[in-house]
DNA sequence: TATAAGGTTAACATATTTGCTAACCTTTGT
DNA sequence: ACAAAGGTTAGCAAATATGTTAACCTTATA
């Protein structure tokens, strides 16, 4: 198996994209992702419910901040259903050095 | 809610940025990226099971190629348990103009 | 050859998520 | 005041993921 820096890790040495991207994901508020997504492609609740094969209620589970049991299929229809794409990263924690040839 | 565009959406305007970036990850190989993870903290599968107290079987499947049915607190788990971050992210699909300000 | 480490696969019971119904709330417009 | 649209919540049955066991496969090494 490959254990080179990918693209990612590379960018992630970088403290101002680091920084800046961490400040909008590392919450992981898929509740307010989905909401946002959904608002950007103008749907409501019970339209984007319909599109996915399910109810209004659901949609509002899984909009709601305390929820945290998503299955990644679902994520994949909701962002399909919104016209966005799914992207899961693992990256790794530790800071190492900043080259210069990563940064942007 | 905010419909205004996220530091991800302005990165993903740039070409460069958005072909590596989806190059990397538009394929969500999740498996890929759990052994990948596991294999950079120096872990071998029974190793990682004990951690989040599971069986080395567990993360077999959880690496195979064909396995879809993640749900979010298990990868959760598998990334602290690797010292990584798990970034979850949806990104608009359409490709807008690419503004002059968006540039990397 | 034998043994151990690392990994894979199948089958099954358990645990969790999902979808559904029905009720409720708030806001907007008539 | 009334109705409709958009959203929220609780409880329950059905669907799906998870953990476990046991067997198996390779590779390396004594």
């Amino acid at each position: 198996m490959k254990k080179g820096k990918t693209y990612m890790d590379k960018l992630m040495e970088n403290k101002e994209f680091r920084k800046r991207f961490d400040k909008e994901y590392q919450n992981l508020c898929i509740g307010e992702q989905i909401a946002r997504i959904r608002h950007q492609a103008h749907l409501t609740q019970a339209v984007l419910a319909k599109r996915i094969d399910t109810t209004k209620s659901a949609i509002s589970r899984y909009e709601s901040a305390d929820y945290t049991g998503y299955s990644l299929p679902l994520l994949k229809r909701v962002a399909k259903a919104c016209g966005a794409d799914l992207r899961i990263m693992f990256v790794a924690k530790r800071t190492r050095n900043v080259s210069r040839s990563a940064r942007l």
